[in-house]
This record gives structure tokens, sequence and C-alpha cells, in this order.
DNA sequence: TCTGGCTAGTGTAACGATACACCAACCCTG
DNA sequence: CAGGGTTGGTGTATCGTTACACTAGCCAGA
């Protein structure tokens, strides 16, 4: 039960502590074939594994990157932390999950207990507007890998980006809508508390604007920050946001939600209100998460490339963990595409209200 | 930048190190108060947090607890991973996640790993038939909590199992089923390779004989092992269970989906061929995801008290991981809740086929 | 035979914290 | 004022590994 170290391999093998460390890092050389076969053979025999909290006293690296989501059980980020994940441990790497609730407060407790434990590399999977409450922990070295935060102006430091265009997505669902006929376009946004929304906000309002349509700030709805914790808070806030703008003297023909958890609750506020999408009421979201083919109807979204930016951003965060010299930061934009399901269709005037 | 240890702060208190440690270490008890805010203003000062490697070199205990599921890409799991991450947490762990796809050698590759890391203490969200490759780690001293799994006869060790009772959760439905007039109730139980499948099988079967109604082999779908790492895999596997089912010469009016995420596979399956929930065919899950009640038809499911499960997994890992003692396991039933919505309706005949 | 160079290793001081054993200084009591 | 107890600390071996500095032993060349 007594933990088998270094020691005991090296006594078992008739070598010394180094000769065992060399091998075991890949050091060795210079080691003659049998001696190396010693030691495997007594490695393997006592079942040895090393220390990894001595290894990382003494080399300052740990194998950990760290993940902080707003919620795992929100079914994007749960996909995410699910590709993170696979991708950190084909590297040899594990991940510490935290949920932020999209709060800079709880971001900056789980980055700093993480430092504490040694971890030295993050992936944001959130991209909140503020960076401030990092900034000491970049400082100090740790590293910081967004998903999809454009640089903002006023940020103290600069992380590396890796995600899709926001502004392009909701562009590609605005034009969409504008090419079925929808002239009056609900936006549903949520808290805009996040660079990723800023963006979308920004892709829907310029491309109305392109059209030479007014942007009418009542078609806007940001609701209030959902209580934390809750999966069901995006759908609630959907649904309230549905409400409103369902209940507008002159209410939207379409309706484009930040994300596919808000456009079904715009499913649910629809029904509430007995109008049908379709037919009434055209729908849209982001994200194509795992249920939009099978919901009814089938949801229009755009789909975001997430494995393979939590490839990428596993690999960057190992890269710069692993390299010493200083490194630039990067942005880096994957394409996001477009996919037309049944929720939307052509503009047949208001048959509700 | 370079770190800053227990001695720096340590001198700039003007203490030894021990002192710094005691306060550390709720041994101050017999600290003057001046001394004592000394250290904490030159803790506080330095920004000086201790560094957990050597911590755990010297303690040998790990502030990290493993959770391993199937899949956070699955909405059940990730809401297990949020509130298991929030309990941890609190408790001042911190929660290092694998997926494990199902699968015996990559929850031991994982586990093993985790010991390495000087994880002492796991949490299964699964429960595979067969526990014997864990059966090592076990005798090494690997502390386990294993989300629903009865012990079973051939089982080499016992670990602590914290959930709810899966047979009865079968149970409720198929009694609800056959309290609405179904005779034929189809199951869709997908690979029937862990403990909590077989429950739920079991709950099925005892409750259609208990009423008299002989168990038809025909109206139960397995299916293959999805494709491990597609979150949509569940939905697949339930759409071609319903085409299965439907097209049987005798096709049932009702089927059970051993999860939502099958269920909603059923909804598309049963949409392929034109079969209409609940008029043609009442559908009933388990798990009681995020979008259940958004879903068309709302889906009637069993809810488990994931939320509560969560917490005492993580109270009894740490204790566990905190007593010297030897404990037995335990193994702890938590009610589950039939809920009831607008996707199973009375029996009306077939009107399909 | 001596020198230098190579091969195949070895010895050991760290890394940062913990916790046990120790102790100086003071106070009280008889 | 000696003896014992208490208060408020301190000194240091130790955890398991790494990596730099070192060297024993052999061989080749002059």
């Amino acid at each position: 039960m007594a933990k088998t170290t270094i020691a005991d391999v090296a006594r078992l093998a008739n070598v010394s502590v180094s000769s065992v460390s060399n091998l075991l890092n890949d050091r060795s050389q210079r080691m003659r074939p049998a001696t190396r076969k010693r030691i495997q053979d007594a490695i393997e025999q006592l079942g040895y594994t090393p220390s990894l909290a001595a290894r990382q006293l003494k080399t300052g690296l740990s194998p950990f990157i760290g993940l902080i989501v707003p919620s795992v059980a929100d079914p994007f980020f749960g996909s995410f932390a699910r590709y993170v994940e696979e991708a950190a441990s084909e590297k040899g790497y594990q991940v510490l999950l935290g949920n932020s609730d999209r709060t800079a407060e709880r971001e900056k407790a789980y980055a700093e207990m993480l430092w504490g434990s040694g971890v030295r590399g993050i992936i944001f999977g959130s991209s909140l507007v503020k960076f401030d409450h990092l900034e000491s922990l970049y400082r100090e070295g740790m590293q910081f890998v967004s998903f999809y935060r454009s640089p903002q102006s006023g940020d103290q430091f600069s992380a590396d980006t890796i995600g899709v265009d926001n502004i392009q997505a909701t562009r590609l669902l605005t034009k969409h809508l504008l090419s079925l006929g929808h002239r009056r376009i609900g936006f549903i946004s949520g808290p805009t508390d996040m660079i990723c929304r800023l963006d979308r906000v920004e892709g829907y309002t310029t491309t109305l604007k392109e059209s030479g349509i007014d942007v009418d700030q009542q078609l806007i709805w940001e609701g209030d920050h959902p209580s934390p914790g809750k999966a069901s808070a995006y759908l609630e806030l959907g649904r309230q946001g549905a409400h409103y703008l369902l209940s507008l003297a002159n209410p939207p023909s379409a309706i484009i939600a930040i994300n596919d958890m808000h456009a079904f609750g715009v499913y649910a506020g629809a029904r509430d209100l007995g109008v049908v999408i379709p037919d009434d009421l055209s729908v849209a979201g982001i994200d194509d998460i795992v249920v939009t083919d099978i919901a009814v109807p089938p949801l229009t979204t755009i789909k975001q490339p997430i494995h393979d930016i939590a490839r990428l951003s596993v690999e960057r965060i190992i890269d710069r963990l692993e390299s010493k010299e200083f490194q630039e930061a990067i942005h880096r934009i994957l394409p996001s595409t477009l996919i037309v399901r049944e929720s939307t269709t052509k503009f047949r005037g208001r048959p509700y209200h």
C-alpha cells in the first residue's frame, strides 16, 4: 500500500535513482539496452508510477489545464468540455473544470484556485467584456486561451482567442431572414456581458442597416441576468423574450435568438401564446446543439466548429505551457456555417394578433 | 514573477516558517494576535498562495476529486457534472473531468491517470456491470463513489453507491402507461452494459408480469453500442429503435425510452414515419433533462434528484478522503418522481399502420 | 606509459511545505 | 528563589523527483 518510489525501482534494478529518472525523462540515449530493460522490468514489476506532486514541485510544470465555462449544464458547453477533455487527454493533460456562471468574481476565484494548484494554463469558454480581473494572474505567468474574444480597447493585456466570427454568424442569419421577406426581426440577446454576444448583436444591427432597415431597439430583448446554476434559465429567458416581443403592438415576424437554448425558449413562449412556428413566426438560433435537428420544427441555426476550436485551444495552451519563449497572442477565427432547417420560412404577413 | 514561498512570508513577517505554516493549518491557537496579524499582512502583501504540489508531496493529500462520466456532452451528465463541481468547490476541492464513453478500458485508463496525479477519490457517473477493471486501484487505496450501482454478485469489492431506484423508475412509468390503457409497451434500452440500465429493464418487465402481461422480447430494442463521442448518438439510437418498433407487425402503442435523449430520438423516428405523439403513440423517458418541458409535446419522464445525488456523492467522497478509518460501503437510494406531461395519453387503438 | 576522450552511468542539492520535537522566556506557587 | 507549568513560538528532517555536476573505467593514439 505504501507508495512505491523511484528509489524502490532503482534498488530493484540495481541502478541509481538518477538512471531511473533519466529513463523516465527521455535522457537515456547513452544507456545500455540491458540496463534500460532492467529498469523497465522493475517499474513494471512494482507497478511504479511517478509522483506528479514531486515532479511538479521540482519542475514547476503540471499536467493539468483549467477549463472555465459558464456552465457545463448548458449542452453547448457540455459538448465543448467533452472535446477539450478529449484533446487534452490525448496530449497527456487532464482537465480541471470550473463553472463561472458568467461572473467575473467566479472566474477570478477559479483562476486563482487553479494557479494555487499549479495550473498554468486556462481555456475560457466565455468571454466577458472586461478582462481586468485576470490581469494580476496574467502578470504572474498564467496562460490564457479564450473561446472567441476579440481584443477590446481598454484591455490591459492580450490573450489568445480562438473561435468563430460572431458578427458573421448573425449576419448570415439576418441575411437569411431578410431573403425570406422578413422585415421586422426580433433579437433575443440575453445579457450582453460577453464579447461574443456584443458581436452577435452587432452583426444583426449592421446587416439590418446595410439593408436600409432601421434598427428598432424595441425589438432587442436583453432580459435579466438569469439565475445561475439552473440549466433551464436560458430557456426561461428565451420564453420571456418571446412573450415580450410577440406582445408588442407591432411584433416581429421572425426572431433571432443569441443561442439555441434561448431559441427553444422562444419555441415555448410562442406556444404559450398560440403562435405557430414557422407559420406565424420564424425562429433561428446559434450553436447547433445536439437537439436542434429533432426539435419540432427543427431549428435553423449556425453551426460552430467547436470540435476544431476545442482541439486548437488545447494545442495552443499546451504550446504555451511547454515553450519557454514569449509568444505573441494569436487571434484565430474559424468559419461558421448557416444550417437552414424548418423553423424559418417565407414571410406571409402576420396571421396572429 | 518568481513564486513567493512560505519562507518569503516568514522573512517579511519576522517569524519562522513554522509559524506561517501553523497559521495556514489552523494550528495557531497559541499565537499572539499581533503575530498572527503580521503574518496575515505579509501573506496579503506578497499575494502568497501555498504550493499545493509541495503540500501534497508532504501530506499525501490532494484537493482534487475525479469525476468520470460517459460524456459531459450528454445534457444529463452535463448537469450532473455541474452540480458535482459546485459542491466540490464549496468544500475546497476541484474536479478533474473524464469522459469514459462507457467503456471499461477508458474508465480504467482514467482512473489510473488520476491515481498517478495524486487523486484518491473518484465519482463515477456510470455504473458498468463489471467492476473488475478498478479492483487493483481499489486495493491501492482509491476511493470510489458510484452514481447508482447496486451491488452485484461477483463484485470483487464494494464501492459506495448513491442514486435513485432505477427499478422503481421504470415501474412508475410502466404502471402509468398501463393505467392509461396501454398493453403493448415498447422499451428502448440501448446497450445494457450498465447496471442502471439492467435495473430499468427489470422494472419494466417485472411490472408487466405483475400485471399479467407477457413480456414480448420483440418489444425490447437494444441497438448497437453508439459510436462514442457524438452527443447525437443517443438520439440516433432512439430514432432507429422507433423505426424498428413501429414497423413491427404488431407495434406498441407506447414506448418507454431508457433516458430522455433516447426518447427524443423516438420523437424523431415517429415523425419520420408520420406517427403522431401522443395521439398515435405515447412516449416516456427518464432523467428530466433540461429540454423536456419545452419539447413538443412536453415529455413524460422520471425526475432524478441529481442535485442531491451530486452533493451527497461529493460529501461522501470527501468524508472518505479525510477520515483515516476504514468505512463500510454505503448504498443510498433517493426517491425519483414521475412527471406526467403531454407525451403520454390514453390508449385509443392503433390509428397508424 | 601517459593523456585525452568517450561511455555509462552516479551523487546530491534543490523544489516548498509540514509537523514533530524542541526550547526560551515568563509566571505562579510554596 | 527553586521548580514546574504555560505561552509562544522555532529548527529541521522529510516527502519523491529532477538535473546538473561529476566520475570510474575503458580504449586509442602518441
